[in-house]
DNA sequence: AACTTCATCAACCGCGGAGCT
DNA sequence: TAGCTCCGCGGTTGATGAAGT
């Protein structure tokens, strides 16, 4: 795709000296060493870094170029690999089945391509957010939903596709999702910035993002983004979703429970889904009113149910905080 | 046929988190 | 504790081919 040339138009940055990130005065030495190939990678770069990598494994990046005899940076080759060149990367078309999911995923997760792209095998975080920031957000435009909060589209005569940036668009800019996940293939975390009462009868307590909240870790062995979520928030997860039903409907937030995962799993799960919106819709009578799904799939389907965050009064969306109508839901 | 516009997606950039010293 | 380094993420760019005029 990208040859030489417009490489080096953009990439001067090449050939410059070493520059220093914004903000915390940090060098980037492997992506601003002269010399590096830029650009498209070739089929015997391709093999250059498969073989090494196949035979040395992954990581160890900043190394890797050299020890693989690639004239590229780190970051260049990871990128090649997870994207292009892993074995478990698929290729060809965005099933309806995996669109539904991304919308889905997206609702809930916001912008954070690799933890949707860490519950749909084989897709990586690159091509969602290509198929998203493509087709998805058109179509969501279309539909008359905010691709970026799932909500009902302002009317707008300027609303349209090419308006739709994040720079040029005339609805606020949102910032996805108070779940704040710092992620790496050492350790995730995951920030709940809420004392959350799930599903319970009494009112959650919602804090503005960044003012406090329970810090929660967990070490997980796989490298991906399928996290393994350890709520152990010193009572920030204080009470159970919905009953205690023993069809996984009622998910009990406990500690080391892998709740996120849960509830990404149940996201498959239209059944699941409904049956956990009427379960809390009788026992909760604070339950924000179900709205539309996005989802091609269920367009003949106005009643069907939210993610299960919103459903189980989960005080979150991709927009933000959201509790209702109350007029303190959180959008930044 | 030539030109323009649009759509796609691989690749790059900057930044932040986390580990190490 | 502070600074450095590495890694990974999300946003953005721009070459390319397709579609339209």
């Amino acid at each position: 795709m990208r040859t030489q040339s417009s490489s080096s138009a953009k990439g001067a940055a090449g050939a410059s000296p070493p520059s220093k990130a914004k903000g915390k005065g940090k060098t980037t030495p492997c992506c601003s060493k002269v010399g590096l190939k830029r650009g498209p990678w070739t089929a015997e770069e391709d093999k250059l870094l498969t073989d090494y990598i196949n035979k040395e494994g992954e990581g160890r990046w900043r190394t890797l170029p050299k020890l693989a005899g690639l004239l590229r940076c780190g970051k260049s080759c990871r990128l090649r690999w997870m994207n292009y060149l892993r074995p478990t990367v698929k290729r060809g078309h965005i099933t309806p089945d995996e669109e539904d999911l991304i919308l889905r995923l997206h609702r809930l997760l916001g912008n954070r391509w690799s933890l949707i792209a860490g519950r749909i095998p084989g897709r990586t975080d690159n091509e969602i957010k290509n198929y998203w920031n493509t087709h998805l957000t058109k179509k969501l435009i279309s539909q008359g939903i905010d691709p970026r909060n799932h909500k009902p589209l302002l009317v707008n005569p300027t609303n349209n596709p090419k308006n739709h940036t994040s720079s040029s668009s005339s609805v606020p800019i949102i910032k996805p999702t108070p779940i704040h996940v710092g992620l790496s293939n050492k350790d995730k975390t995951v920030k709940i910035n809420s004392s959350v009462n799930v599903g319970g009868t009494t009112n959650h307590q919602i804090d503005q993002p960044n003012s406090v909240g329970g810090t929660t870790n967990q070490t997980t062995g796989n490298g991906g983004a399928d996290e393994d979520f350890n709520m152990d928030g010193g009572g920030i997860i204080s009470c159970c979703i919905g009953e205690d039903n023993e069809d996984n409907v009622g998910m009990d937030f406990c500690p080391d429970e892998d709740v996120f995962s849960t509830f990404f799993d149940s996201l498959m799960n239209h059944d699941v889904f409904f049956a956990a919106s009427q379960n809390n819709q009788q026992s909760n009578h604070d339950i924000t009113p179900l709205q539309p799904s996005t989802s091609e799939h269920n367009n003949n389907n106005n009643n069907q149910p939210l993610n299960p965050l919103e459903q189980m009064n989960f005080p979150f969306s991709t927009a933000g905080w959201v509790d209702g109508d109350d007029g303190d839901d959180f959008l930044p």
